[in-house]
RNA sequence: GCCGCUGUAGCUCAGUGGUAGAGCACUUCCUUGGUAAGGAAGAGGUCGGGGGUUCAAUUCCCCCCAUCGGCUCCA
């Protein structure tokens, strides 16, 4: 008999050899025809492997993360078989599960695969999932296993095998279809009762350009029909919200071929919005005691010779500009340190002074491929929320209290509720990469992880992210529609201190190198924009919008007293227009509607006669909220405006 | 940069081997209206660019360019 324990404490025995679903179904039938996989000890395992020790168990269902990996790895073993029944002599890469769903990297030889084709994968797919065959895990020998793939031809996953040792190899076989794979997997093809593939996309094998170029056919599959309908709508819900659809239907920026690719145009409403978001950050900034500095938008050669930047990024990036007499060779900045460091270097520092904050919305402008570029969030011009702290290694821990402190005041104030962390260490191995002393990377790595965790940060920690200059905390927003973002990033540096020779005199008359902390609560502006768009889908909050009301005459006798309302408002700080075409108000209302005004103001005879307001809600059919005068109208919205920022303090 | 899809009016999109169409937007006129589209007329396109096949190419072929979906990269 062996002992297994279940997460509730519960300590259970069952003879040796019991499955995970064995163990389910002597709970209850209904918990069994749920199971997907189960954690053994802390292991994802099949849940119709026999365990045969005492351990630890935790039944994995469609509600578990690890359940639903468990699912959509086996839906990719079922996309493929579905590949090798229609197109023979297909050959496979690697087919892993993915945060929405699976892919597979197929070779597909003398086929062409197409969109069009998909749906009659996907119907082959139900098809083999109807006939509920079970996935079979099988120990085999490095030499059967590689006798195997040469018999079938495949030279990928006879390469994947290289690397394999043997007597860990497992084969994983449903239906007729046979795959190396460590597993786990649902018991049958029967769970899987709602398919769609996705999209195709080229994907080089092990991603190595120097290698074939494989199709990688990307899909998801639920357990039931009306999940994957509700996610469809989400992914329609997600196109809706694209900011690049919003950016130009709010007139918020543009692109231009001539202008160059990947250089954003911000119109006049989204400068507005942009701005504001600035203002915004830089009074929150300067309130936390940084000081705003100007630096030009091209550096020396020399400047980037010392920062170690052209080393590493030269060749690669945007050409230098020379000076037509003396050929003296400037870069556009890619980034903003370098010159912050020659503005903390322009005096001698005394630990007094430290730290010392200086903040900039730089912008910075790197060469990113061309099939890189994606609306604003991936730019070959950008302005940074950048700021650099300088400090003493004492200080490292309070800095990231305040930065972090100062990061989700700005979550909260533009309604992201939902964020992690994620902190990246060094490797916990290989060392050798890491700039900086020992020391100072175990003091900063404990003062990021106190810090995180003295703030309340849901944490995760990722061993061998680190850059190699310093350690860093990156945010993650989950928006509205419940994707993931990374946005804010906090990084230490102790590379560039040290090629800048940075200094400041300790209490003790010596010199000293401060450490330095790049921040940026926004990443950046285009890219926070963007998620933003797409966060609030293009409603912006009250205090943010570019356009607070649009005041709407019934007809053209009540313009001249639709702009004295827009300047009573003006003279309270609203910002708004008069629609004051000749149409009705029913359009109107619509074309401002579709504008996402927050606010629409009627006026007519009957407003006129009483110097009032007819108020109507954006987003509220029927909306008419009923009469007001200006002035209540105008305490109305700077209230909720006053309100909202006031309450996130 | 690589692979694949796409490229027709400002936007969304039809369509054709015989040099083009709709809706919205725009302009003008009529209408002066009460909570999500009033009516009429007009203007607007070297059908992404270049080359080829053809009597004739927006349509077929090739090469570029750009978009989109991925890959790779990301100070």
């Amino acid at each position: 008999m062996i002992k297994i324990t279940l997460p509730d404490g519960a300590v259970r025995e069952y003879e040796k050899g019991t499955s995970a679903l064995q163990i389910a179904q002597s709970i209850s039938e209904g918990l069994a025809r749920n199971v997907l996989s189960a954690k053994v000890n802390g292991e994802v395992w099949d849940a119709t492997r026999p365990i045969n020790s005492d351990a630890s168990l935790q039944l994995l269902t469609w509600n578990d993360a690890d359940g639903k990996e468990t699912m959509w790895h086996s839906s990719a073993h079922l996309m493929a078989e579905a590949l090798e029944a229609l197109y023979p002599g297909v050959k496979f890469g690697i087919g892993p599960p993915i945060e929405n769903g699976f892919y597979y990297d197929v070779d597909l030889g003398e086929h062409t695969l197409s969109p069009d084709d998909l749906p009659k994968v996907e119907k082959k797919m139900l098809e083999l999932a109807q006939q509920k065959n079970v996935y079979n895990r099988k120990e085999v020998s490095k030499k059967d296993a590689i006798a195997y793939f040469q018999e079938k031809g495949d030279e990928y996953k006879l390469d994947l095998l290289e690397d394999l040792a043997d007597g860990s190899i497992t084969f994983y076989e449903q239906g007729k279809f046979t795959d190396l794979c460590r597993g786990p997997h649902i018991p049958n093809t029967g769970f899987i009762k709602a398919v769609k593939l996705l999209n195709i996309a080229g994907a080089y094998w092990r991603g190595d350009e120097t290698k074939k170029q494989l199709t990688r056919i990307y899909g998801i599959t639920f357990p039931k029909q009306k999940e994957l309908d509700e996610y469809l709508v989400m992914l329609e819900e997600a196109k809706k919200r694209d900011h690049r659809k919003l950016g130009r239907e709010l007139d918020l920026f543009t692109f231009s071929d001539k202008v160059g690719m990947g250089l954003p145009l911000w119109l006049p409403a989204g400068a507005a919005l942009r701005e504001r978001l600035q203002n915004f950050l830089q009074k929150a900034q300067v309130k936390a005691g940084y000081l705003p500095v100007v630096t030009p938008h091209i550096g020396n050669k020399q400047l980037y010779i010392t920062s170690g930047h052209y080393e590493k990024y030269g060749k690669d990036s945007f050409q230098p500009i020379r000076t037509p007499q003396e050929g003296e060779e400037f870069f556009l900045k890619p980034m903003n340190c370098p010159h912050h460091c020659e503005i903390y270097k322009s005096r001698p520092r005394s630990y007094k002074d430290l730290p010392i904050r200086f903040a900039e919305f730089g912008t910075v402008y790197r060469y990113e491929q061309s099939g890189e570029l994606h609306g604003l969030t991936r730019v070959r011009g950008f302005t940074q929320d950048d700021a650099h702290l300088f400090c003493r290694p004492d200080q490292v821990k309070e800095e990231f209290c305040k930065v972090i402190d100062l990061v989700l005041y700005v979550f909260r104030a533009l309604g992201f509720e939902n964020y992690t962390a994620q902190i990246s260490l060094r490797d916990k191995v290989d060392r050798a990469k890491y700039i900086g002393t020992e020391e100072n990377w175990n003091k900063a790595e404990q003062s990021i992880i106190e810090a995180a965790a003295e703030k309340g940060l849901k944490t995760v920690i990722e061993y061998g992210e680190a850059a190699f200059y310093g350690p860093k905390l990156d945010f993650m927003v989950k928006d509205a529609i419940g994707r993931k973002w990374q946005l804010g990033t906090i990084q230490v540096d102790y590379n560039l201190p040290e090629r800048f020779e940075l200094e400041y005199t300790g209490s003790d008359n010596q010199k000293h190198r401060p450490v330095m902390i790049h921040r940026a609560p926004f990443g950046s502006m285009e890219r926070f924009v963007a998620v933003l768009i797409e966060h609030c889908a293009g409603k912006f909050p009250l205090w943010l919008t570019p356009e607070q009301v649009a005041i709407l005459p019934v007809s053209d006798r009540f313009n001249d007293y639709a702009h004295s309302v827009l300047e009573e408002l003006k003279n309270s700080d609203i910002r708004g227009y008069v629609d004051d075409r000749s149409e009705k108000v029913g359009k109107k209302i619509r074309d401002n509607e579709l504008k996402k005004v927050p606010f629409m103001l009627i006026v007519g005879e009957e407003e006129n006669a009483s110097r009032t307001v007819s108020v109507r809600k954006q987003g509220e059919t029927g909306g008419d909220q009923g009469k007001m005068s200006i002035s209540d109208f105008a305490a109305l919205i700077n209230r909720e405006v006053n309100e909202r920022l006031a309450s996130i303090k």
